[in-house]
Order: C-alpha cells, then sequence, then structure tokens
RNA sequence: GGGCGCUUAGCUCAGCUGGUUCAGAGCGUCUGCCUUACAAGCAGAGGGUCGGGGGUUCGAAUCCCUCAGCGCCCACCA
C-alpha cells in the first residue's frame, strides 16, 4: 500500500486514544510492581483548555508514559476542582442575564442551578485532555464536591476543630466586596496604582484652643482664622465616618503640642482623642494618623490597645453604611471623590498630592479589598508550619527548581492562621450547628450534632429543627488540600490498600503561583493525617506567555486555542512544540513556530518508516557493514539514551526531548538509514532489515512519552500485533554503555567527520554527490571505517599517499590530512589564501601557548595532565603548520 | 523596604564542584541541491571579546565585589 509521504495526525490520534479508552490502558490498580503516581492539579470544573493546561497536563504525561515505559505501575488520576468563588461567580452572572438575583433564591435553589451549571460545562476539560493524549485513569475521576471528597473535608474539618486547631472568632479579614466573602491573606493580590494622598485639617476641639500657648521648638503648629488645626495625610477620606482617634508617635518633636488634646473629624464633627503610640511612622505624611479601627489592620491594632470603638461605616458590597451617617448608600471610590471636593469646598483640605499605592485586590473578583471586622473560622497554621518546613528543607520533598524551598521557608516562617470560611453557597458548608440557645456544636452529620447538643445544652427534647447549621461554606482549597489523599479515600477509609500502595505520590506538577494556596498545605495535610508527605518530587512549570514576553489574555488576544492548534499541527506536534520551549521553571515563550517543528518531526518520523517498509527483502547474508552500522546505531542509542535518562531524572524534559529529537533526526535518519540504505532497486537482507526494525521499535518507545500517537501508530505497523497490544505495555530496556561501544563511537566519529569533510569540499567547489571522488589519506594507517566513509562520501577509492597529490584540496580532522583530487578546478591563489590565513592564525595559537608553558608558576601550580594537554596543543599545532606549508609550497609550484 | 533569581550567537536556552566535551544546541539566516523516505527535506557555511567595571588565581562564562538592566516572592508606612 502506498502511504501518503504527509503524515496526517487527525485520524490517527482519535484512533489510538478511542484504542487506548477501550482496552482500559490507562487503567492501574495496585500491583507487585513499583508504583508511579500522579494527582492531576485539579482544574477549574467549569474551565476549559488553556495554554498553561497544555503545558501542565504534557510534562504529567511525559512523565506518566516514561514510568509507564520504565515497568512501573503508573496511576495519574484525573478530577476537577469546585473552585468556590470563580464557579459561584459564574453561576451569579448567568442568573444575572436570566435576570434573577442570587438573593431572591433559598440556598437550595441556588445549589440546583450550580450543580445544571456543573454537569453542564464540569468535565469539558477532561474531554479536551483527552484530544492532548493525556493516558489518565479515567475510571478515578473525582471531584472535590463528589461524595468521598466532600465527607472527607467534614471529616477533617471536625478532626481539627476537635483538636482545637479550628476556632471562630471576629477578626479583621480581607473582605471582597464584589463576590461578599471574605478571603484568605493568600488570595489578596496587590497591585500598583496612582492614587492621592489627601491632607486634612483636624482643628482642635473648642476647650483646647486656648490651651495652645506657647510651644516649644520643633513643634508644627497649624493655625488659621478658625483656629489651631493638625493635618491628617491619608489615602482614604471615606474613612473618616469611621475616625476614633488621631494617632501621634510620642517622639515626634513637631507634634508634641498635639499630645493630650482633642480634635474635630472634619465634616463628620465628631471630637476625638489624641493619642501616642510609636507605630506611627514620623516621616510619613505630617506624623498624623488617623485611627479608623473598622477599616484598616493596623487602625484594628491600636484599636483593640487602646480600646477603641470600631464604626463600620461600609456595607457588606462596599456602600457607606447607616453606621457612617454621611453618604449613606454611596459606593466607597464615589464617596472618596464627593468628600474631597465637600471638604475642599469647607475650607477643610490643606492640600492634595499624587500618590503612588499598592492596593490589595480580590484575586477572582479583581474588586479592591475592604479589610473587614466579621466573624469567620480559622485554621491555626503554626503547627502545620512546623511539621511541613523540614521535609522541604531536608529534600526529603525535593522542590524542581530548586529556589522554590527558600519562598517555602519564608512562608512558612511568617505564617499567619488561614480563613477557611467563605461567605459562598458553593462549597462545603461548615459542619457546625447552633442552637437555640446559644453556642454551637460541630459534627459529622446533623444527627451526631443534635446528641452533641442535648447533651451541650442539657435540653434532651432538642430536635433537628431546633438547629441551625452555618451558613458558610469552606474555601475551596480546603478540599484541595487534601487531593492526594482523599484520591484514595484515606481519610474516610484509612490504611486502605489502594492508599498504602499508591500514597504518597510520586510527582506533583503544578505552577508556582499555588506553592501557598496547594503545595505548602497538601505537604502539611499529608503530614498531619498520613504521617507521610504527599508526594516525593514537585516540578515547578513557568507560566506560559506569548513569543514577546507578555502574559496570554484574552483582551491582547495572544493565547492561541490549544484544541485549534491540535487541528493543525496534530496533538504530538503541539506537545513537542511546548516541551522545546519548557525548561524547568522558566516562563515558556510560545511560539506557533515550535508547533511546526513538532509537526515537521512527525512527518521526519513517518517518512523514516516508509522508507524502511518500502524495501524489498532478499534471503541472503548480512554483510559485514551492515553489521557493523547496527552496531554502532545500538551503541548510539545506548550512549543517548543514558543522556535522556539522565534528563528525565532531573526533569530536564525540554533537554531528553530534544536529545530523542537529534537521536532520530540525525544519528538514526541522518547516518544510519543512509548506510543501510540499498543501492537503487537493490533488496536489504532480511538480517540487516529485522534489526533495523527493531531499532525503529526501540526508538519509538524513547519518543513515545512526548509523542504518543505517531509511535503507537508506528509500533502497531511495524510487525504484527495482537488486537488490545500496545507500545506503552512493553517496557524499554537500554543497557549500559560498554567499552566496545565506546571504541566503536569514537571511530564512527571520526568517519563521520571526513565524510563532512569531503561534503565541504563538494559544497565549495560545486560538486554533485553522484559525482564519486576519490579521497587521499596522507597516512600509512588505514581508516578503520573505510567503507562508512566511501558509501556516506561518494567515493570511488581511498589511497593511502605519503604525500597529497598536485591538484588535491586537503583538509585536517585533527593532526591527519586528507585530500581530494580536483584536478584544475583547484583555485590555487584562494587555497594558498586560506592555508596561510590558518597558519598564521595557529602561530598565535602556539604564541599563547608557550607564553603559558614558560610561565614557571604555571607549570608549578597547574595539574599535571593540564600541563601535558597543553604540550600536546603546542605539538598539534606545529604538526598542522608543517602539513599546511607543504600545502602552500606545493600549490605554488 | 526586605529576600531571591536572571543577563552567553538574530531568537530560545545548555554550560555541574574554575583547566580540550569551552565557547555549545535547537530554531532562524546565508549558499548549493526538486539526489527514487521526507523541500514540513538534504548537504554545507557564517554568527558571541559569555551585561559593564574591578578583584582572586599560573589560569575565570564559571569564584568574590561593584554598577546597570530585567524578573519573581514577601512586607501594615496611613
Amino acid at each position: 500500500m502506498e502511504l501518503a509521504t504527509k503524515y496526517s495526525p487527525t485520524e490517527v490520534e482519535s484512533k489510538w486514544y478511542t484504542y487506548w479508552l477501550d482496552h482500559k490502558l490507562f487503567s492501574s490498580k495496585p500491583d507487585g510492581r513499583e508504583p508511579y503516581t500522579i494527582v492531576i492539579p485539579p482544574p477549574n470544573v467549569t474551565g476549559v483548555l488553556h495554554m498553561g493546561h497544555v503545558l501542565n497536563e504534557t510534562i504529567q504525561d511525559i512523565l506518566v508514559r516514561h514510568a509507564r515505559m520504565e515497568g512501573k505501575n503508573a496511576c495519574w488520576v484525573p478530577g476537577t476542582d469546585h473552585a468556590s468563588i470563580a464557579t459561584e461567580a459564574k453561576v451569579v452572572a448567568r442568573l444575572a442575564k436570566q435576570g434573577i438575583k442570587k438573593t431572591d433564591l433559598t440556598r437550595e435553589e441556588f445549589l440546583k442551578h450550580a450543580w445544571d451549571w456543573t454537569e453542564e460545562y464540569g468535565g469539558i476539560i477532561l474531554k479536551q485532555l483527552r484530544r492532548l493524549g493525556c493516558s489518565c485513569d479515567w475510571d478515578r475521576t473525582a471531584f472535590t464536591m463528589d461524595e468521598k471528597r466532600s465527607k472527607s473535608v467534614i471529616k477533617v474539618f471536625c478532626d481539627l476543630y476537635r483538636k482545637g486547631l479550628i476556632y471562630r472568632g471576629v477578626r479583621m479579614v480581607n473582605w471582597d466586596p464584589k463576590a461578599l466573602t471574605a478571603l484568605s491573606d493568600e488570595e489578596v493580590i496587590y497591585k500598583e496604582e496612582h492614587t492621592k494622598l489627601y491632607y486634612m485639617r483636624y482643628y482642635l476641639a473648642p476647650e483646647f484652643q486656648d490651651a495652645v500657648g506657647d510651644v516649644e521648638e520643633g513643634n508644627v503648629v497649624h493655625k488659621d482664622e478658625k483656629g489651631y488645626y493638625a493635618v491628617v495625610a491619608t489615602t482614604r477620606p471615606e474613612t473618616i465616618m469611621g475616625d476614633v482617634a488621631m494617632c501621634i508617635n510620642p517622639n515626634d518633636p513637631k507634634n508634641h503640642w498635639l499630645k493630650g488634646k482633642k480634635v474635630i473629624v472634619p465634616l463628620v464633627g465628631r471630637v476625638i482623642p489624641v493619642i501616642e503610640d510609636d507605630y506611627v511612622d514620623i516621616e510619613f505624611g505630617t506624623g498624623c494618623l488617623k485611627v479608623t479601627p473598622a477599616h484598616d489592620v493596623n487602625d484594628y491594632m491600636l484599636g483593640e490597645k487602646y480600646n477603641l470603638e470600631a464604626i463600620d461605616v461600609f456595607n457588606p458590597d462596599g456602600t457607606l453604611s447607616e453606621a457612617a451617617g454621611l453618604y449613606v448608600g454611596m459606593d466607597r471610590f464615589d464617596c472618596r471623590k464627593q468628600i474631597a471636593k465637600d471638604m475642599v469646598e469647607a475650607g477643610l483640605m490643606e492640600n492634595i498630592e499624587d500618590y503612588d499605592n499598592k492596593i490589595g485586590c480580590s484575586e477572582r473578583t479583581g474588586a479592591p479589598i475592604e479589610p473587614r471586622l466579621s466573624m469567620q473560622w480559622f485554621l491555626k497554621m503554626q503547627h502545620m508550619a512546623d511539621i511541613a518546613l523540614d521535609p522541604v528543607m531536608d529534600d526529603e520533598i525535593k522542590f524542581y527548581p530548586v529556589k522554590y524551598k527558600n519562598i517555602y521557608r519564608h512562608w512558612l516562617e511568617n505564617i499567619k492562621d488561614w480563613c477557611i470560611s467563605r461567605q459562598l453557597w458553593w462549597g462545603h458548608r461548615i459542619p457546625a450547628y447552633y442552637l437555640p440557645t446559644g453556642g454551637f456544636v460541630v459534627a459529622e452529620t446533623i444527627e451526631e450534632a443534635l446528641e452533641q447538643a442535648r447533651e451541650k445544652s442539657g435540653n434532651a427534647d432538642l430536635q433537628l429543627s431546633d438547629l441551625k447549621q452555618d451558613e458558610d461554606a469552606l474555601d475551596t482549597w480546603f478540599s484541595s488540600w487534601l487531593w492526594p489523599i482523599s484520591l484514595f479515600d484515606g481519610i474516610n477509609n484509612p490504611n486502605n490498600e489502594e492508599l498504602n500502595y499508591y500514597y504518597p505520590t510520586t510527582d506533583l506538577v503544578t505552577g508556582p503561583d499555588i506553592i501557598f494556596f496547594w503545595v505548602a498545605r497538601m505537604i502539611m495535610a499529608g503530614y498531619e493525617y498520613q504521617g507521610k508527605m504527599p508526594f516525593r518530587n514537585v516540578y515547578f512549570t513557568g507560566i506560559v506567555r506569548d513569543k514577546l514576553g507578555r502574559k496570554m489574555s484574552k483582551s491582547l488576544g495572544n493565547s492561541p486555542d490549544p484544541l485549534d492548534l491540535i487541528d493543525r499541527f496534530g496533538a504530538d506536534g503541539v506537545r513537542m512544540g511546548m516541551m522545546l520551549a519548557a525548561p524547568a521553571g522558566n516562563d515558556i515563550l510560545f511560539d506557533e513556530a515550535l508547533c511546526e517543528q513538532g509537526r515537521n518531526f512527525c512527518n521526519k518520523i513517518w517518512n523514516a518508516f516508509r522508507l524502511v517498509k518500502g524495501w524489498p527483502v532478499a534471503d541472503v547474508e548480512q554483510p559485514e557493514e551492515n553489521k557493523s552500522y547496527i552496531l554502532w546505531m545500538q551503541a548510539k542509542i545506548r550512549e543517548m539514551g543514558a543522556g535522556i535518562q539522565d534528563s528525565f531524572g532531573k526533569y530536564r524534559l525540554s533537554e531528553a526531548l530534544m536529545d530523542a529529537f537529534k537521536l532520530f533526526t540525525d544519528e538514526f535518519s541522518g547516518w544510519f538509514l543512509e548506510m543501510i540504505k540499498p543501492a537503487y532497486q537493490q533488496p536489504i537482507d532480511r538480517k540487516t532489515l529485522l534489526d533495523t526494525l527493531d531499532i525503529f521499535e526501540t526508538l519509538m518507545k524513547v519518543i513515545h512519552p512526548f509523542m504518543p500517537f505517531i509511535t503507537e501508530e508506528l509500533w502497531q505497523a511495524l510487525s504484527e500485533r495482537k488486537e488490545g497490544d500496545s507500545i506503552m505495555v512493553h517496557p524499554l530496556h537500554i543497557d549500559a554503555l560498554t567499552e566496545e561501544d565506546r571504541v566503536l563511537l569514537a571511530q564512527y566519529e571520526q568517519a563521520k567527520q571526513i565524510i563532512s569533510g569531503v561534503r565541504a569540499v563538494r559544497n565549495s567547489k560545486n560538486i554533485a554527490q553522484k559525482e564519486a571522488l576519490t579521497l587521499e589519506v596522507v597516512s600509512t594507517t588505514e581508516l578503520p571505517l573505510a567503507f562508512v566513509v566511501a558509501k556516506m562520501a561518494n567515493l570511488s577509492g581511498i589511497q593511502y599517499v605519503e604525500r597529497k597529490g598536485e591538484g588535491s584540496q586537503s583538509f585536517l580532522i585533527g593532526t591527519q590530512e586528507y585530500a581530494i583530487p580536483l584536478g584544475n578546478l583547484i583555485d590555487t591563489d584562494a587555497e594558498v589564501q586560506k592555508a596561510e590565513a590558518e597558519i598564521k592564525r595557529l602561530e598565535g595559537f602556539m604564541m599563547g601557548i608557550e607564553k603559558k608553558l614558560q610561565n614557571e608558576r604555571f607549570v608549578q601550580n597547574a595539574p599535571a595532565q593540564v600541563v601535558e594537554m597543553e604540550r600536546k596543543k603546542l605539538h598539534d599545532a606545529e604538526c598542522k603548520i608543517a602539513a599546511l606549508k607543504e600545502t602552500v609550497a606545493a600549490l605554488q609550484k
């Protein structure tokens, strides 16, 4: 059958993926083999595949398939994350389009919509992973909110509560006024913003106006016709309604005169005391700080310390509350403008300056965070940090690249308690139940809660309906942190067979952006609940950027659709394109041209296959040369195979791929196939063909982790295979390189250099490959691989001569001279010039070495072999110069 | 404001504990080839005083200091 000259991936890919699924080739069960386990970083259940996924999942698939080719029991567990904030926001937005407000729905009604949405869009991304070729054990597909995972989360919450690690309290938290929920510190992103610094006048209360009197040197006193006043600088004038004090540093000479005084909050008219605390930075602004305990963490701290009232002037949505008294109902930012305007008009604004400020924003909604006092649930983190730090610092868990160890340590050493409650419905509902008489109990089920409640209250008549469950849901990461355990049901069913076999998992592949959200917390949960690490290695990927280094974004339109790329270049091509650009830990500058290279490589493999399959076979004795070629190719595979294996061990996947690419393209296709290629219309002997097919098969296995589809296609076509058989269940064994291999490889290397030398002469003289040439070897020693050189350089003969003939163009490999008789094709002048230039260069080179060797300190201090090497270099250069001089002399005759 | 990392060919990067695997790879570029596997290919070639400056050393891309540029993480200066 005629095969097309171009490889077409589309049908091949869908054919084999279906085949793999039909024969459950990705499925894994505990057995006697060494396990290799990866749990997928669960993508958002409603997400769609983007380039970041392509990178991440390709790496995982390569690692999994590589482990499988090593004969390990590879298990890649897929799943999705309920992503509470993101999904709830999407559902809210969708309902809004239908004219439905979340507030008009009950919790149950809302959750019904959310589940509908999840079922409708959920799992799309998992389907897309199949297009990429991901070899996940799909029967294990999990969801962070499925029954087992939910039960695990609740169980862990109760356990931590019982251990006293979870507590409930009113704290200053990061409030997202758009999503209307509290966030953890990690969910706040600081953004540089150009804002204003407002200098506002706080007049002294009337009873202190006359008390100022004479002030000592160094005080900065403000006074106008309305009296004495202090100046406070703030970026947030809209919070003045919450001002309860003004604070100065006791050691600030310029504000000494304010000590013990009271001032009037501008516009508001409230009289507040001047307090003193050295928290205040003397250098900033005027050294006067307005204290708003309800709206700033530091002010809150001051409020606690000095027992000040906290006036919350905002509603949850960021509008001004009744408590503000002024501007009620206005948005906080509109209010800022308005208040500034009003204050200027009232003559209360001293000055307005431009100011660059960092604003904390919600990671999900982008809304500026409002520090807000509220009742929340927290997890104490010190204990968790204590158990999670050492394993990473001691390399029990290895990070690639290692630089993330430092970042990890810094975070753990400055850990703060984790706010785990979210004012959301989509998520795991907090298993706390409030009693009608006050207080609450925490239990895995409402029945247990009732029991506890009856005991706690001493009221045996309490009914289920008397209990009210906490309205809040848990932070999404409170379920993700259990993922490596909960996927094997290790929380509900401790010490089960699966858990004992697959846990700890082997590798985790993820982005450094979730090192605290997820990686660190999984390590905590791993040690807390299994007493063991959750994974042995963490491979941090880079961020996928466009080829100009810009982040991929919808607004820039620089983010290609992965499925479109797969359609155009094939999944194998896209995988290779992505990996070529992806050294570990570096950002990836993605360029479509790399996928083109991947596609071209597929085509190369395809055509090599066509060639090999097209040869007629003869049952004749295997020629000696062919034996040699095969021994060499096998040695080459052992040599480069070791390098590839080494790269895998260091997670340098782009290097492993590059080596596999070079092995196939240069060594196998460029050299080996050309060596064994029979003469025109001649058959190949059976033994050589079989050996070649065997080598081809080995190469397919080497490449398989990177390009699963084409390698399966060709592996299946290389010989008769049984139904259900696959390349992936035939492990790849590469023997270690032997001493004989090394000798043979060196000889072939030399032969290749001679061949390239001849080709270079051809090129410079425009001599076609078809035209056979004679090679003169200026030596009496025979070339060890003359037949290789003769075939590959198309030589009609090799002559061993004492000196090269007239009209021969020579070249040097090391110190050995070779020449090609060219008759009158030689451009004498040019050759002389070239030779003389080279002589000059070598003479300069020699001078440098001589100088070095004359330096006694060098000869004394440098290791003997280095000195010896220098002497050899000197000698070689002398030989080369001698040969070149002879050439010049001959040319000039 | 603290901490970390990066700067090597036109582009993307490799160069481990200083010395012939030290100046490399892939892509791109240039030249020549439609040679019966592949022009999505083959053969060959050019291209970098290893960010600047200083130091240590017999010897520095590699170690130290410093400057410049870029990037990341953390942090309550309102």
